[in-house]
DNA sequence: ATATGATTTGTTATGTTATAACATTCACTA
DNA sequence: TAGTGAATGTTATAACATAACAAATCATAT
């Protein structure tokens, strides 16, 4: 497991908040976050990594969901349309949001090595891509930022 | 079609002027642009335009190859090793590069009412997000960058 | 309280993207 | 011209994702 990031900081208390703040989220959208969204959330908060959506299909079955595929990706869909989960496009999986601020894009660096992904995140409308956009008259409404290879830690043990 | 970005260059000039510095860039390396693969190249650059690796498996047996998914994904594959061909994480596609210059991280803005992929260059090293993983330490091997929204054109026509 | 409309979930089926594994052919060169 | 490594052919299957429709649940306005 993923016991670099644990050691950073309080996974606990994390993963507590991050709940919590969907749940604030979704009242004050009058939104649902529903036992199957929860569940997913919270398999992800758990985590602390990027997960494919069969393996949170599998999840869901062991917890007693239903566990057809549309149940999983309905969930990551529902998610990520709040912001609280992100889908690694070049892993073709999803992880939990730590930091969801609509006014920040969020950038992924993944570890090849390790696989750990870091999630930062730059300020929309000062980074240089959306500067670009805007010169060529490009309206972004949706921005994939990620970057494959090694990590400090890994780099170190080489 | 694609009128827009034809409209804006000479397309045929500029599509051999590629598989010209393909086939340089291959002999150079000893490696060897094969019929398979400059068949690929071709007709991405022929479409100008991202495709599926189902299509171009369509296209291969629509010449005569052989149309077994691998045959499309290994000419693909070394068609991206060697930075002629970009995939589109977000559109699982594939697309040919009209500026295969290893010091420049390709970005792509993807507008979701023509369809139209433009491909834009970024300062590799100077970038913001090279600098960010600089600071923590991470060595990029590879960048992902891709915006979706709308184009100039599509916007003026809404 | 209850009809009604909207949202969510269940379920079946299928579509789409990608790779593993191994056999065969080809091109080079020793 | 035999041996080697690269490329291709081929079969099968893995991995990822959605369409379509039925059933259940929820919100709320009468």
């Amino acid at each position: 497991m993923n016991l670099k990031k644990n050691s950073l900081h309080d996974h606990n208390s994390c993963r507590q908040k991050v709940m919590e703040a969907a749940k604030a989220y979704c009242e004050q959208k009058r939104l649902k976050l529903t036992p199957v969204r929860e569940a997913v959330l919270n398999m992800l908060l758990n985590e602390h990594q990027a997960l494919g959506a069969y393996e949170i299909l599998e999840g869901l079955r062991v917890a007693g969901f239903s566990a057809q595929p549309p149940v999983a990706y309905r969930a990551l869909n529902f998610l990520r349309d709040i912001g609280f989960v992100h889908k690694i496009e070049q892993l073709n999986s999803y992880i939990a949001c730590y930091h969801p601020d609509m006014s920040h894009s969020p950038v992924f660096l993944i570890c090849q090595s390790c696989n750990d992904i870091t999630e930062k995140s730059i300020d929309r409308h000062k980074d240089e891509f959306s500067i670009m956009a805007d010169e060529t008259g490009f309206q972004i409404t949706n921005l994939v930022l990620e970057a494959k290879g090694t990590c400090q830690a890994c780099l170190a043990n080489l």
